[in-house]
DNA sequence: GAGGAGATCGTCT
DNA sequence: GACGATCTCCTCT
């Protein structure tokens, strides 16, 4: 399956990250597993900046937990929230420069019944794993789909995402988005002015 | 359906 | 020692 599909390359991720968000809908985020493949369409992003963006992590300097963010284009960023969950970001921009875009929303398109199991969530028959209701409830959130496809700081901080071999990677498959929305970023107090989160319009898999 | 609070811990001050 | 790029459950309407 996606044959006719190409793994995103360094120079895709090596640029703003306000672009590299608004790209990067309609991709699709794939992860591998013993059990077989995980895949969803990244439906919703948010940018955070290099200088001057009081929200982003990497705002008061290089740390060891921010250290992804300051290095090459396209490696997995993972931090820890509110002692209970993971949320997944890429680096942007050339090593040395910080900058990165947090994956906020999928639509599930593959291994939907695994990434069901990982998130707890029961089946109650075959047809809810077609049921828009069902479907949002897997990874609609930072948090959620981080759980869906078992992201980890452990397991996934700094792995390469250009990686054809990586066993957390984004192709493209030629899909096409039509509209693009902009908003405000969601669950920050600081810089929250700036709109810097990017969804597919109309997609009933976005958060919130 | 909306709104509020608790969970729970790594990271930085 | 405080707080956070969140989620879920519970209560009230």
């Amino acid at each position: 399956m996606f044959a006719s599909s190409t793994t995103l390359r360094p120079v895709f991720f090596n640029r703003d990250p306000r672009q590299v968000a608004r790209a990067l809908l309609g991709k699709l985020l794939i992860r591998k597993t013993r059990g077989g493949m995980l895949a969803g369409r990244i439906v919703e992003t948010e940018a955070y900046l290099a200088q001057g963006d009081a929200a982003a992590h990497a705002a008061a300097g290089k740390t060891a937990r921010n250290a992804v963010l300051f290095g090459p284009p396209g490696r997995v960023y993972v931090y820890f929230i509110y002692g209970n969950h993971y949320c997944l970001n890429v680096s942007c921009l050339p090593d040395g420069i910080a900058g990165g875009v947090l994956f906020r929303a999928l639509e599930p398109v593959m291994g939907i019944a695994q990434m069901a199991k990982a998130r707890d969530i029961e089946v109650e028959d075959e047809t809810d794993l077609a049921k828009i209701s069902f479907l949002k409830k897997i990874s609609s959130g930072p948090g959620r789909l981080s759980e869906a496809l078992g992201i980890t700081r452990a397991r996934d901080n700094g792995k390469n995402l250009t990686s054809p071999r990586s066993d957390l990677r984004i192709v493209d498959d030629g899909y096409r988005v039509r509209r693009v929305m902009v908003t405000p970023r969601i669950g920050i107090v600081k810089a929250a002015e700036h709109p810097l989160r990017y969804f597919i319009a109309g997609s009933p898999f976005v958060s919130a």
